[in-house]
DNA sequence: TCGAGAAAACAACAACCGTCGTCTTATATT
DNA sequence: AATATAAGACGACGGTTGTTGTTTTCTCGA
């Protein structure tokens, strides 16, 4: 946990924490989150407990680590980026979000036990979507110095919520709409937030 | 944990699980969430750890009953009810988010610390919201049986996520615009949500 | 190549967690 | 008022959690 997670030179630490992220993955595929202990984590990935407190503060951070990693690069290998206006782009955003959850899903066929800690890997994928929706907008600054009543900061949270919250309900529904759908559902809902900036933008202008 | 926590009969649970509310709530005056443990809350509360386990799983059950519970009961002074429509009944539900956020503000003078945990409250002020916006739309069997591309549980989550996202990052922003402007703003983004499904249901009637 | 410095292994610590079984006390019903 | 029923108190348990200090091993730059 010393240092951040992206770009460490010494392999070692790559390897640990590349040891602890796999095994964490593969106790995720038998357990929930919550059912996974620390010490079973440390024992599959043949790690000392105490170096995992040298790297993740606790289970919690590893997870959003793993989620935050993982959908990025998810997100990287499809070269998605976002523009800021392109619905094409959001629209894949919206897409990644939903394969993410497939992907997260555990090999059992039985509907995953809801965990209690859930609300965690929510969290840490919304701030993953979060920072690619920033990416699409102008930095505040070129807004002007009049504070404008709605900063490009909400309209991401509110979009990215949005994004996950619609996207979430229709993975949990039982019988679900084909995911291309889907796609074009929630674009229709999102878009129209993420054109508050475009109108504000023109009006500073 | 075994029955629901509205509507109590015995006096012993009522109390108890009031105790039990009440010392976590002064404790968090104090100290974070996460270095509240199980027992401090029952010292505080003069009630054996192990019946604290009769009524909720563990610490992060208790947390959300009180937001649950704290939430709703805001709405239900102002006697707030959203209607499906009109939009100063979902203005009124985006002040009482974010009335309880500053509510929940530790009385510390410096900013709270970041509580790993915040997720937890996070989504339980989401169901919250969740669960008032529910109220205002139409049952999903009135649409017909053809399913519909997007349906009202979906709406609803965007919006719930949506409107907590803004006004969180709203709240957490250090120079805050006046709450009424954020609820002007944050109305602006959402409607649309809320609409489509009028849209919807209008294209079915 | 070599040596300073960082990372990992390891053991041991107090603290907390969740659960269980037993016993006591309060509630609601008859 | 008496009793079946359920809640609470209590003590004890094995297991997990973070943390600390020491020792060993590895990495990278001079």
């Amino acid at each position: 946990m010393p240092i951040s997670d992206c770009e460490v030179r010494d392999p070692r630490i790559r390897r640990t924490r590349h040891l602890l992220q796999g095994a964490l993955r593969e106790l995720m595929q038998t357990k929930t989150f919550d059912e996974v202990s620390v010490q079973d984590i440390t024992e599959v990935a043949t790690v000392n407990r105490a170096t995992f407190y040298d790297h993740y503060t606790d289970k919690y951070a590893l997870l959003d680590a793993m989620v935050g990693g993982g959908f990025h690069m998810l997100l990287h290998e499809r070269a998605v980026t976002f523009d800021g206006s392109c619905p094409s782009a959001a629209g894949a955003v919206i897409l990644a979000t939903c394969d993410y959850l497939t992907q997260m899903e555990t090999g059992d066929e039985v509907c995953q036990r809801q965990s209690a800690f859930q609300p965690l890997v929510d969290a840490a994928i919304v701030r993953a979507i979060g920072r690619v929706l920033t990416g699409g907008f102008p930095t505040e600054a070129a807004v002007g110095r009049d504070l404008p009543k709605i900063t490009n900061g909400m309209i991401v949270a509110a979009a990215s919520w949005a994004i996950y919250g619609a996207v979430r309900e229709w993975f949990m529904s039982e019988r679900r709409v084909p995911a291309e759908e889907m796609v074009q559902s929630v674009l229709g809902l999102v878009v129209p937030l993420l054109t508050a900036s475009e109108a504000r933008v023109a009006v500073h202008a």
